[in-house]
DNA sequence: GATGAATGAGTCTTCATTCAT
DNA sequence: AATGAATGAAGACTCATTCAT
């Protein structure tokens, strides 16, 4: 039980923090409304069912995500600065997070086909990522921004494996290279 | 209930499809068993624990996984076609599976630091397929066989997310590419 | 949601509708509030329970069957047609309640003997009832008093248990059969 | 928590009890298992929802009704005797289940039209129960059974509201002279 | 070696009621 | 007078595991 303040926050943030750290289905209600210092009811007066809380813990992560983002790329000078301040961002992110990866696409591999809504929200997620790198590097082939973009993944995606910052930073370098000789 | 045979071959089965399929924390014990064709005290008596069979299910598919990735890579002439092969590997693999991605990855989001064995085998698992790379390109510098495991990577990962052959495409294009100005 | 009104009577009119179709154990406050369109603390506003909203139902309900039966009694001649009159007004609700029975039988089915006061009314409408038939035969014996008065009260339970008018048609035979030879 | 004998047959005592004595929905699974002294999950091991419980309670009601009815009346001598023993056993039951009336109009005005199992199941009792005045009386006219059976009806169920053995005894009387003019 | 029955702790969800505004 | 938010207790049901046979 924690001190009082907004519940529906407090219930969103803690099931930020459960379903990412845990995952979906690891995580159970009771554990979520005990962290948020909450009553069960409470959490069905503002998401009606465990699904809804999930469809807005990942909306709520996207828009946390971009916005740090785009704060974390803003103050690089050249679109190719952005573009390796986007890796430095994924760093960051390991570091506060203890290598927990990506929320989306670990939620990928616990939603069923017919969580459409969820599915929806994840590919969303992705495809304004594509999006960053393609616009950033409106200048480059396509294939230049297909093949950053999936260095980028593999980056998340890797050092969460090994817990470990090589991923990204090797990954940063192939992107430099791929970059320079533009 | 299926037809009668070796039931602990047929619990690995079950579980195999149906940890693959639906996550292991979505997976209930019953529906194994149901799947399966065999008592419950059954399963008990040949795994003592479900995180026993998760480890039995991580161990089979990483050995039937590599038997594929070999068969399917043989028959290629030099190391990079071979590199290539693997690809198509995971174009045909996505086609079977529905394009469930990799079981190592997926189960990687569901565990916990603690559950160590399973951590283990996920991460041997991805440090035999670099290996396979590496031993392959080991005339290219070892940024290209890091680049080439990458890229592998969110081949994968990519594919399952948007449930199409595009990202496995791509990614063998660029290692094509990658390979051809060694 | 409904349009706007006195929230006390819609309040009593969503219980009526809902306690009638449903039951009372099977009927949530919330779906009276939504029904009624009000609030929840309204509700307990002019209810201070579930209960007490039992018991206006009750007395409601009481009142109006009463109305409804004497207005369909009134134009009939003589009483033994008004006593054939109530039996019609019995095919008449079956029709407009889809044969729902006898609100007070259904009552007594759920509550346990410590709500004496939904007793008290369950009892109390039947002992009007039983006045009624029993005013109207004044000069018949006791024994045909009570026997018109058990057979309406079987032409109901029966209609609601076959949803089929012909246990009142046939009550209503008897009944005649009976007065006539008085 | 009682001693230890059949699990299946305890829970179903159990709630045959509970059932018959508050009602369907006023009786929670909780009660119905510590009443039984069984473990909630061994309920659902022998049967598979609330409902099928329910299903079972009304079968074995119907079932042990009729063998108790069968009993009372065997011994009579001519078939209106045994009628009119049916009544006698309406008494006794009246007094050994403190007028609780009857299991299935009870049940009737808890169930929706959704539940078609257990409607069936109700009426099918009232079926087999108007074949057995009508077989009894196959001698008199039809309306005669009929009138039988609805006094037999109001006489379970008045009994039952007033708490009072007199609707038995007086339906009792009716039927009596209804026999006596054939 | 194999099983069906049994279990305590847990799942998600809804209940009738109260409170601060 | 009226409300939306909040609650503890209870709802039906499932979990992974064990045990007697």
């Amino acid at each position: 039980m924690k001190q009082k303040a907004e519940p529906k926050q407090r219930l969103l943030d803690a099931a930020t923090e459960l379903f990412f750290k845990q995952g979906y289905h690891a995580t159970g209600i009771n554990q979520v409304i005990e962290e948020a210092g909450v009553a069960k009811a409470s959490l069905y007066m503002h998401y009606p069912s465990k699904e809804a809380l999930l469809l807005a813990f990942l909306q709520h992560r996207h828009e946390t995500w971009f916005a740090g983002l785009h704060a974390a790329t803003a103050k690089a000078k050249s679109p190719g600065k952005k573009v390796l301040a986007a890796f430095d961002y994924l760093q960051q992110k390991n570091v506060e997070e203890d290598f927990r990866g990506c929320a989306f696409l670990n939620m990928l591999s616990e939603v069923s086909d017919k969580e459409k809504e969820a599915l929806a929200i994840i590919r969303s997620h992705k495809n304004e990522l594509r999006s960053f790198f393609t616009q950033l590097l409106h200048e480059a082939s396509p294939a230049v921004q297909t093949h950053v973009y999936l260095l980028f993944e593999s980056a998340i995606v890797e050092s969460q494996l090994y817990r470990d910052q090589w991923p990204v930073q090797e990954a940063r370098k192939m992107v430099e290279r791929l970059l320079g000789q533009k």
